[in-house]
This record gives structure tokens, sequence and C-alpha cells, in this order.
DNA sequence: GTGAGTCATTGAAACGTGTCAAGTACCGGG
DNA sequence: CCCGGTACTTGACACGTTTCAATGACTCAC
């Protein structure tokens, strides 16, 4: 094939579109572009036979606002930067949803990234929304500490944590208090009957992991004083299924026989009763079994999963408010938003 | 509080972030604008000395280019759009991640959206993108017809389709032989020896319905050749866990006793599955399932589920492939890819 | 007939960037 | 001393939009 064009191009071609702009249309409305631009921001300004006519121009004519042009001008780029760790992740889309049924409400278009935990990736979204002068970043941070944000700060983009508590007035955040979802989790093994129990946890690097497990300690201590209660604490080295399952023969060894367990994470719980099934121990009756995050596929396993509820639509709802109160309003002053996690009872640990 | 402010700023306010612009860093370096957008753009034709210069004053002054501006002058947008219907679907999330594997190290943004469906939604995210200028969409139609994007095609905007075949030369379209998956999945039972089948089927106004009754059709007619063999077919109202559960009764009705069943997707497979647990039907002793998308808990579960996986993350890398192309390459072509289904057999239907 | 007051429209300036023709400074050779 | 060439740097313009002071066309009251 020629690299030169030789032929006329083709009808394809000549119908090719050419950017339409202002200044088109009020050509074809034989008005001013500031007659254009008044039709479009402040209708009522302009005379009805005109605005007829500028409208019917723009309709013939497929004109669409450029947004770069407005944003140059002094408008606001109507764009919201949301970056999370994974968007595989149920508990994260779950997030984004919420954040996106507010704030699409508002004109807003959300951009998304997923760095994977890795803090390179996390500068590269950073840096790019803030080219695009997004109005608003919510973001779950890569890092333990905050540097890679230190840039949204200075130059005062209005940043929402999610899922982290923002040190001293820095950022507005939402939360979920895994304290309590621990707590709530092995206090009801207690209070079903239980006095043994093993928490399986996962790296305690993991400020969730650390977190949940205070929880389960707290429980422990508050049942005490009414009767003798042990829980037994088994950390693994990931999150997974695989992790859950391999812990099982562990758990089995522990002498007096427990007769619940508690999982940092669904997953987790997942794989123990995948090992549980295998070795032929029956749940709940030999051994109840709780989760913790809740995921779909819980409810659908037969015993159904018993799991601590993280409101992931209402966090990035939460999350998405603030950022409206700080793109907004001149008093916002930082602040946390913390919600409650849920547990949600099923078969798994009501024999 | 006073709605006059009357005192000094706090300091908050006094250090507040002004905007910083190409002239600024010029003015701080000593150069003029021209030699500043030069340092960024093409460092190689400015001296050393006034490079080091200039760099040293983007880094004190904290610049950040203003892609408006930039793209306005006639640069590239670096946004992409994306369209799906339901973000906490894990089908359209790995699909997703496989079109920011792609675009992220081409250096673009992605914009999500999710529709729910609703062909208003549609319009709006798809008209909010047009008017950001992003350079190409992918989408997943949410309406039967291609109406909504008509206008993406006049405006030449570069468009893909997802999982949705593309009528005539209209646009580019990724898609997966859903007629092969469902013969996948039906062949699979009849050849490890099952001859009487139960294919549940989600409503046949979904394309991909009617595509995988009609494989698994074609492996009835192609295998009846050698020896005999039947499907019964239920159509039910919705791809839910319930509706799979629903249907158990009328499985076991039929007679004689059919030995699998063949489910056009995994949250119907799951529904079955735990219809059968509670009714004490053993599987795949007594019946063999097999689902279609394999979904991740499908593995998880105690039998784990046979089904068919869509390659999910790579339609997502060959949209954007089809994307860049399109955008880059002037003698560009539309064009299918067309991926094949892949059936991963597990313990639910090899007893 | 004149002045004041309304209402609708105009046209130029400005936003921040990239480009490019034009300009400056310097150097070496004649 | 001049000429041509090289190596950088400059500064004005253009991109598409909104805003706003200025203009024009009417109307109404005196």
């Amino acid at each position: 094939m020629n690299s030169k064009r030789t032929g006329p191009p083709s009808t394809a071609e000549i119908e090719e579109w050419v950017p339409v702009t202002i200044r088109d249309v009020a050509k074809v409305a034989g008005v001013s572009t500031g007659t254009v631009s008044n039709v479009l921001n402040r209708p009522a300004i302009v005379a009805e036979t005109t605005r007829q006519r500028v409208l019917a121009a723009v309709e013939s004519t497929g004109f669409i606002r450029n947004t770069q042009a407005y944003q140059l001008r002094g408008g606001r780029s109507h764009t919201v930067g949301v970056v999370v760790l994974d968007v595989s992740n149920p508990f994260f889309t779950e997030m984004f949803r919420g954040a996106e049924s507010c704030l699409q409400s508002e004109g807003y278009v959300l951009m998304l990234g997923s760095t994977d935990g890795l803090t390179e990736r996390e500068a590269n979204f950073v840096r790019a929304m803030e080219e695009h002068r997004v109005e608003g970043v919510l973001i779950t941070p890569a890092a333990a500490d905050l540097v890679g944000l230190a840039g949204l700060k200075t130059r005062g983009v209005p940043t929402v944590l999610l899922d982290r508590k923002a040190p001293a007035d820095e950022f507005c955040s939402v939360t979920v208090d895994d304290v309590r979802g621990g707590e709530l989790a092995a206090r009801h093994l207690f209070e079903t009957g239980h006095t043994e129990l093993v928490f399986v946890n996962g790296p305690t690097t993991v400020r969730q992991c650390r977190d949940r497990r205070q929880g389960v300690r707290k429980a422990v201590r508050s049942t005490s004083k009414a009767r003798k209660v042990e829980v037994t604490e088994i950390s693994v080295g990931a999150l997974t299924v695989r992790h859950g399952e391999e812990v099982v023969d562990r758990i089995l060894a522990i002498s007096p026989r427990p007769t619940g367990v508690v999982c940092a994470n669904d997953l987790l719980a997942l794989g123990v009763l995948r090992g549980l099934a295998t070795r032929g121990v029956k749940v709940p009756e030999d051994l109840a079994v709780v989760g913790y995050d809740d995921l779909i596929f819980g409810s659908m396993l037969s015993p159904a999963l018993t799991s601590v509820r993280q409101p992931a639509f209402e966090l990035g709802s939460a999350a998405a408010e603030l950022l409206l109160d700080e793109v907004r309003n001149p008093d916002h002053r930082h602040r946390e938003v913390r919600f409650e996690p849920e547990l949600v009872v099923r078969a798994s640990s009501s024999g």
C-alpha cells in the first residue's frame, strides 16, 4: 500500500468531523459568541427568539462544549479523582459506587486509579490528577506514612482518606471501627455459649489486623468478669483462602478443643471452612466460624457464613459528602467520619 | 458566627496556595515562558545551565502543568472513558484492570462510569466524556441498539465495544464466543458419560443467554450422531442465586432423572448447589453441575464449581489495544477481536 | 422633542500553554 | 572589520470559552 495519498480521500474522510466551536454556532445563528455563551449559561437574560435560534444552531452543528476552555477561563473541572488499592476487591468497588452515587448527581465525573499498593503508581496517579486539575481526591493511601500526599496538602487539593485515619488535622477521613468489629465477632461467640475460641489473624503489620485483635482481646476482658473464657491467637502470613486452609490442623490440635473460630477476614474463614469440610468437622455443630468483611459470596455458602459487615457503600458516599463540603464550604473543618461495623449472623455460627 | 470577615485571615489562609503558572516559573528562573516550555517539552534544545536553572525553579515553585491549557493549545487529553454496566460485577472490574494495565503505561488516565444498564445514565456519561474531550471510549452499551453511540460515531471519537459485537463496520469490538462456551459446558458432561442433562438458562432476551443456548444445542446435535443424549431446557427470569435455588424442584421432578446440569451463569449454579444441598442430593455423585463465568468464589466452594471462564482481563487489554490503534494509526480499520472461552473442570462435575 | 431608563446584544480581554519566526550573542574564517 | 553560521532565547499569537463594559434600540414620562 502506498504511504503517499494519490487519489481523492474516501467518502468517510470527506465527511470527517471537524471540531465545532462556539464561534461556528454563532455564525450559523447569526449572533455573537457572547450571546451563544449566554444562551448556554444564563438563558434567562437572552430574548426568546434569539435563544431559539441559537439552540437550533447548537443542535444542527452538533456543538459540544469544550471543558478545557471552560475550565481555563476559570470554571470548575467537574472531576474527582479516586485512588484505591485494588479495583478487583469488592470492598473498594462498593466504596467507589457509594462515591459515584453521591458525586454523579452533582455533575462530577470520576477518574479511577488502582495502585495495587505500589507507592510509585500512587504517585503517578496523584500527579496525573493534579495535572488534570481535579476538584478533589478520594484515596486509600498505599504507604504507611502520608508523605505521598504532601503535595495535595500544600497545593490545597481537597482530599479525603478512605478507610484510613488522618493524623492531626491533615485531611478528612472515613473509617470503620475495626476494634469494635473484632469485639462484636468474639462477643457473639461468647454470648452463644462458647468459652474456648481461636482467633486466626493476618499479619499485625496491617493496621486492620492489629485493631481487630485488640477488639477480640477487649471482648475477652469484659466477658472474663462473668465467667472464664479463653482465646488462642494464630497469626498467618496473609489474608488468603490458602492460609486459612493451612491453619486448620493447628486449630484442631489445640487442647482443650476450641468450639469457635474468629477469622480476621472472609477469605481466611472460607479457607478454614474448606479445611474443616475435608476433615469431616461439622459447622457449626463441632466448630462455629465467624468471618470479617461480609463478602457477597459468604451468604451463598452452605453453611452461610456469619461475618462482620463493613458499610463500604456508605463509606464511599460519606467520603464524597466530606469532599463536597470541603469544595464548597469556605468554613470547612477537617473531620473523621467513623462507621460502626455490623455483625451479620448466619448458619455458620448459630447451631 | 459573622458572615463578614472582620479580622485578618488565619495563618492557614495566608499560606493558601495560589496557582503557579509557567510564567511564574519563568520569572523565578529569569527566562522567558518559551524557554520554560522548551525545557518541559524539548529539553535537548536548551542550554545545560539554563535547563538546570529552570528545573530548579519548577521544583521550588511546585509548578504543575495545566492539562487544560496544554490540551486547548492542541495537545492530547491523555484521557480515556470507560463505561460499564456495573462496577460491582467482578467481570467488569477485571476488564477495567485489563484496560488500565495497557493504557496506564501509555500515560492515560481512565474516567469510569457505571450505568446499571440505564440508557439515561449512559447518555450522561458519554456526554460528559465528550465534553472532556477524551481520546477514546470503551463501553458496554446499555441498550440493545446502538443509537446512544451515534454521536461518538459522527464526531469521530474512537470507540470500542466491550462484550458486544458491532454491526457492520461501525466500531471495533471485543467479544467472547458464547456459543462455543455453551457447547464446551454441555459437551464436557456428555464426554464424561452423562446422557440426560438440564440446561438452566436466563431470559433469552439477553444475547449471552441466547448464544449459550445455541451452543448447548449444538453439542446435543453433534453428540447425537454417536449416541442418544437429551437436554431439557428451563428458562428462569433472572441470573440470580435465588432463581437457581427455586428451580431445583423442577429439576428433580424430571423423569428420567437427569444426571447433569448446565447453568447459564455461576450465580444460578450456586443457587442450584444450595438447593441440592438442602435436599440431600450429592454433587457430583448424584448430579453434576457446571456454571458459567468462573467467578472467583466458584473455586472456593466445596465441591469447587466447574465453570466456563471468560478472559475478562484479556478482553479489557485487547479493547485498549484496539483503541490505541484507532487513535494512532491513520490506516486503522475497525475489527472484532473474539476470544475463546475456556472450560475449567473442578470437583462439581468430576465424580 | 428630550432625557432617563430598560432590555438585548456585542466585541475584546483574559485564562495557561506550545509554537515558531525573529532576534541576540558569539565564534571562526576571510 | 565583515560575513556567515551556530547555539540559544525571546515574545507574540492561537487555542475555545466566559465575562463585562460599552453600545444600540426602544419605550415612557415630562
